[in-house]
DNA sequence: GTGAAAGCGCTAACAC
DNA sequence: GTGTTAGCGCTTTCAC
């Protein structure tokens, strides 16, 4: 691998000319940068990042952290951060954590080893390390879909039980009295979403039952699968069934089609998030969205700002929106 | 941040006796390591990797390419081998590239200024420049889920048109003549399926037809369903239809509920990869399974062996399997 | 405009 | 067992 030591050597100059002419730097003499940008070519020199950010004293990447498992909505927004992030000239190191103390502790001494520019947290660690750190280094941070009491973070988010409220009433609306829930019991949102969901019960004069709800250990189709199945199990005379991730509603789908009912003629299923595939169901999946894109960019620009030094609003929340496709109508006649 | 001269300070001792204290080598009194080991703890040190791969002239991670738009397949696929690098002591760093020539450039000078330990390409790039690259630095490299020509490099796959065979074979058995085709034009598995549908086809005896197939830019539900309707618009009498790719044959499916068509009753539809959502469908997808886990596992146990200074075998072929869901049966009678 | 020298944080020879 | 020294590849004063 070449080095700006051969590269001085081939065009007869110093190290600290090579560095200047590299970096687009003044004071070079035109003919010398043209001689060595050429050199540059024709060797494939590219200067080696860890020392170059051993004497900047910064790496310009930010580190995105993911639980390993990530989601299509995660995965969404991740993409658009990584993108939105390469716009503002910085690249981006993922780091997937497992859901198990000892794996954010691993990520956390990782991200300390790399000397990032800033972190971005796409996942809810459970340790409190993590957030310490985090303020404690001064680091540039932004939760991205969560937020954390103290408002000492940045977050960008959406109102999660807002949005559940939306969509439970959305069945309401549609005629629905016994709506069953099928959220989870990691992170915020889980409960977030579930007490939307009460809410919104309740301002429709609904009452809540303990049984119609179902709190699964995470947010696959598969839980969402053998969470319809109990509420199934149970003949509740559920008419409706508002999942808190569209991935949950597709196992949900997934559990009412392998009992002989239809989507929506028998229940009805409404998801949260607006994942991609969603759309594309056999019948399109009514859910709630949010704007992932505008989240991914916020997200992104507000980590650039942070790292050029500047102050910025502590919280962005974002709007959600009703997204009715064919998973949802009015209860069958009858209940 | 605490530097290993800070700890030595704080130690009385030197830097040297820090560095073989957190490295675990011998040579160091057990009480001082044990002193030693406590104040790591205290301050929370970690040792800086960049200064470390400097010298080490390593980095202990490997780098990823996969498309910025990696689909569900090929995101199974880079968590199993993220997982497995791990388990042999590896990070992993993720180049996502865009369907464009500059983005391939782009990637190629981050690589190179990265010092990676080697190369996992789940992603087949077009520019020559980056296969040379690879080839003269005797990086270490493995390509996953494509071979390229010439057996320069160790690549981890499975016979892509033997399993399209299969999957065509499979609707062929069921009493279907017009089966449709949905593949694409970028990367070598949508011409290697497409062709394992054409000799699955002549292999029974049934003329394959120009007009029975579409082939894509991409391979998303997106272009699945608008593939899926400008061969219903044709009006050929296809009763069934295979997809490259599980993704494509999801939007299939939607063309098909969007025209008023049932899947399979009115038209079977067979996918290819087998990724999660697949088995969570309403119906059910029928598909080819390729080993995600056991493709991923090998990838990293040959990226790691070939770390080490092993010889490897250049190709790992994994074997296919059919997977029958609830989207294929026979042809609707009359047909 | 250009080069020499120092130093970023770390490890590995090599003395002691 | 432990410290001293050199050096990884780069950028940045500071002379010239």
């Amino acid at each position: 691998m070449t080095s700006i030591k051969d590269l001085a050597r081939l065009a007869g100059v110093s190290p600290s000319t090579i560095s200047r002419a590299v970096n687009g730097k003044k004071y070079v003499k035109p003919e010398i940068r043209e001689r060595i940008l050429e050199l540059v070519r024709e060797t494939g020199y590219v200067p080696n990042s860890a020392a170059r950010s051993m004497v900047l004293k910064r790496t310009f990447t930010v580190g995105i952290v993911i639980p390993d498992t990530f989601n299509m909505f995660q995965r969404q927004l991740f993409s658009t951060v990584e993108r939105s992030l390469e716009g503002f000239g910085y690249h981006t190191s993922f780091f997937f954590v497992v859901w198990e103390p000892e794996s954010e502790l691993r990520c956390l001494r990782r991200i300390k080893a790399e000397k990032l520019d800033g972190i971005i947290m796409i996942h809810e660690v459970a340790r409190p390390e993590f957030y310490d750190f985090l303020a404690k280094s001064q680091l540039p941070a932004v939760l991205c879909t969560f937020t954390r009491a103290g408002g000492f973070f940045h977050s960008v988010h959406v109102d999660e039980e807002a949005a559940a409220r939306t969509a439970t009433e959305h069945l309401v609306s549609l005629g629905h009295r016994r709506i069953g829930l099928l959220s989870g019991t990691h992170f915020s949102f889980g409960a977030q979403r579930a007490e939307g969901y009460r809410s919104g019960l309740a301002a429709s004069g609904i009452e809540a039952r303990e049984a119609d709800a179902v709190l699964l250990p995470s947010y696959t189709p598969e839980e969402g699968r053998s969470g319809m199945r109990a509420l199934l199990e149970r003949d509740l005379g559920l008419t409706a069934v508002f999942a808190a991730t569209d991935e949950l509603a597709i196992g949900a789908v997934r559990a009412l089609y392998e009992a002989g009912l239809k989507v929506p003629r028998d229940v009805s299923v409404i998801g949260f998030d607006d994942i991609d595939i969603s759309a594309y169901l056999s019948p399109g999946l009514t859910t709630v969205r949010q704007p992932i894109r505008e989240m991914g960019k916020r997200t992104a620009e507000i980590m650039s700002r942070l790292i050029e030094g500047h102050r910025e609003p502590g919280d962005s929340v974002f709007g959600h929106e009703l997204v009715i496709r064919e998973s949802t109508k009015g209860p069958p006649k009858g209940n």
